[in-house]
DNA sequence: TTAATATTGTTAGAATGAGAACTATCAAAA
DNA sequence: TTTTGATAGTTCTCATTCTAACAATATTAA
């Protein structure tokens, strides 16, 4: 309840939450972006989650893919664009709605989803096999509790 | 112990936590955003963390600043270049070891710090202060829990 | 000392990122 | 119906991001 200052803002007892959330987060994306760089595979790690957000399905509006993602929409187009040119997804219109479009796996993206997704899951797996499903369950329900005071 | 196939990839135990962990690292992230954004500090998200990372220090090598803030340093100088050219901080060469340079925060640096650090603080520990000790100790634990996996 | 190796920081190039402005389309309200 | 508002996607601008290559300097080993 005390207010903030210069002098006791720097030992706010959240502040430690938040460094553990970032360094965590960027361990993880490390890891990750080092199993699609080393796979050959030659996808970013926007790339590869798209491919992967499409795989077993009818294909997405790109509100859906960048919900799904996180990656927002000024974004979006330009990864869907480097992926088309890549031959791996297409774009189609939706009839009844003018304004979406429908973005599905091609044959070719779909090879690579079914090479790239399994692989990945494997090379992630290795090290969440580290954790025990105790602390795993935990940390999903503790980390659900954090993003409810950010709504 | 099984492999991972296309089949069973989806279902492995391990993906809800890597959503989870993402979706709550998005949920932070635009909040930290919008409070700078909000404050009319002119200051971006990394540009702000280097700034608060310097505050009251001596100044710091870019390696240093690099670790605590992930940026790495290919970004970093990019960055420090910025709040350069805004007058925030200024480089200093290091004696006795000519590859080292200290960035240090100038009086206006020290004059933004001083304002947005608090501010920015007391901005998320509005969101913080809806969390218990407990989850956010728990949490904290979790967390560094996750973190090794990766080392 | 000399050579091999490591560390620090900058630079280059391509992709991602957020946000705002814009177009087009749909939905709801008057 | 018309007008007002909401939604979907693209485009634009600037900043950040990563990797890799590079230069300069330190350190270590031979």
């Amino acid at each position: 309840m005390t207010a903030i200052t210069l002098e006791n803002a720097a030992s706010q007892d959240f502040i430690p939450l938040i460094r553990e959330l970032l360094s965590t987060y960027h361990a993880f994306a490390s890891c990750d972006a080092d199993g699609h760089r080393l796979s050959g595979s030659d996808l970013t790690v926007a790339q590869a989650n798209v491919i992967f957000t499409l795989g077993n399905t009818d294909g997405m509006t790109c509100k859906d893919i960048g919900d799904w993602t996180h990656i927002t929409k000024g974004t979006l187009t330009g990864v869907i664009d480097r992926l088309k040119s890549k031959g791996l997804v297409e774009r189609w219109a939706v009839e009844g709605d003018g304004r979406k479009t429908i973005i599905a796996l091609t044959r070719k993206g779909e090879r690579v989803f079914s090479k790239e997704f399994p692989r990945q899951v494997g090379y992630l797996k290795e090290r969440f096999d580290q954790l025990s499903s105790r602390d795993r369950d935990q940390a999903v329900r503790l980390l659900g509790k954090i993003q409810e005071i950010f709504m």
